[in-house]
DNA sequence: AATGAATGAGCTTTCATTCAT
DNA sequence: GATGAATGAAAGCTCATTCAT
């Protein structure tokens, strides 16, 4: 790939990104170009559809979560271990909250991105599976959940979203500690 | 108001909350007149706008919810009452995915709906306000838990949705069960 | 239909076969618009399709030649019936030369346009079906040899016209009157 | 000139040939790179312009005719030198219809292009100088009608075309025979 | 000389909204 | 009040052509 491509390239996935982290989820590809200033043209090169340059922007998130449940995984104690994942992940969902309604909105997927997708199901059920008691909820149930959570907190105002996401995950760590037979 | 007006009102209210609820979320004006069996321009006379004829279905549907809330509200033991109120406003959610899915969505709103939506929260709150030892969550939270809750649920096939719904319950009710102080 | 919706229709029609007789065959839908005084969607509604718009304009010219054979079968004599229909039907199709390359040019068609040109073949049938001896083309066939002759005559610069016309006449009128064994 | 850009060169004539031959007129130089497998910089160094890439293609087409007249013109008998001529001609164009419907269409032309019609003017115009009586038609008027032929042959069914060419051609043997007075 | 990424004018098409009837 | 034709801004997309590599 040429360098002035790759540079293109790049330019036009960071605008993309960076409009629908900020919720402009309606962001046409002629006006990505224009942000991105480049021609549209390029811009239908590198994302054939607008709805290929959704989907390629969420797998970038999900890889970006992917990562964040490896580092979590490090940690010794399991109960520490999946609170650091939901709270490090739960910031950076909601740096980006326009991400996140895309993520709810979405339902039908490319090959990467379902396969980014269970990808990530795979690590937080694995986080999961070292607790004990074994928890109410499979790694899938859990991260459906976790949208849920991302919606609920990011309609809070800015300086009471802290609180929030403590009192969600207290709640959560006493529903997970009652184990599965409720 | 004629008789040819209340009914034609009524027609494309019904027909834009059947279409909304059932996902068809690329509803155009001129979409819902052909299906309603009048002029565009009868249409434009009942909703204004596009955002007009979205924010008057939610409202309506904020009202259901507050229905079911007032109902709730005639049951004796706390803790059954609100469990009524999330099972019944998650089935009915559940039936009409799209309109939740817009609700999850929309900003911008009217004063009507907010209205509708501040009568919802004070009747969760006081669903809340019974119950002993005090909640972890205000009904506001609840409610912004509710729209995750029913995401979460509406990604199951239909036929683990009942099961799902009560893990979810479940670890809602162990949750709150554990008190302000986690 | 409305006054002015039947005022638009015939302007953008005009206008349209104005262009194609001139040879514009390439016209835009969106050029049409603008040459008619109204939007693109006016157009857009008259003709769904810029091929729509052209058969539309081919089949009224196929109209026209069905005329010219009409009123040519009124002359007694079937040799100047024949010379009649189709002097006046290459004076016609030489005023509009665009009309008849195009005419040329198309392949796929629609009903309308097909059924225009099985009437336009019936009726030279008859011409042709008159005369003794029984001449050795068949309707279709004139009717294709026609085209080459708008063809051929077309490519003559104007003033050398008529004579051009007279010699192929001439010619065709020999070769008809050799019948069919040639 | 490079070995390689020989190759290049050629191998782009022959699939703009065989394209447009096969009627496939919307063929794109873009297209056309990716046919050939090289990249559109070098259609562009070969054809400056899609203009010049037909036309020099049709170029070509016309220098075959004259090699056909150039073979005719080799026979004895003059009425047999001229059916020879028109016989293959026609086989030749029927076989590449697409570039027909082109030469039909085409108004603007290049100097190559013209000097080739006319040199393929001469040799019919020879052609037909050696018929006794001599005939109604210059070679110029001949050609035209030529390109008549053909429309109106290749309108027929395949199985049809070798009775049609036949039909046509006794036709316009008669009708020459006749001589200019008519 | 070859490559193919980039460009952007311009076409088709849709649709929210207006307004003549 | 109802109707639906008209409007035209704006989106999606293509492709002839240029130019950096």
């Amino acid at each position: 790939m040429r360098a002035d491509a790759a540079r293109n390239r790049e330019r036009i996935f960071d605008e993309a990104r960076r409009a629908i982290a900020a919720g402009d989820t309606a962001l046409t590809l002629n006006e990505l170009a224009r942000r991105s200033g480049v021609g549209v043209g390029t811009v239908y090169r590198v994302f054939p559809t607008q709805r290929a340059m959704l989907e390629a922007v969420l797998e970038s998130s999900a890889r970006d979560l992917i990562q964040l449940a490896d580092a979590a995984e490090r940690e010794d104690d399991p109960h520490r271990a999946l609170e650091e994942f939901l709270r490090t992940a739960l910031a950076a969902a909601l740096a980006q909250p326009g991400l996140f309604t895309v993520l709810i909105t979405v339902t039908d997927e490319t090959d990467d991105l379902r396969r980014a997708k269970a990808e990530l199901v795979t690590r937080v059920s694995r986080l999961l599976g070292r607790l004990r008691p074994a928890p109410a909820l499979t790694g899938e149930n859990l991260l459906k959940l976790f949208c849920g959570l991302i919606h609920a907190i990011s309609e809070h105002p800015e300086e009471r979203r802290a609180a929030a996401t403590d009192a969600y995950l207290r709640l959560l760590r006493a529903g997970l500690a009652a184990g599965p037979a409720g």
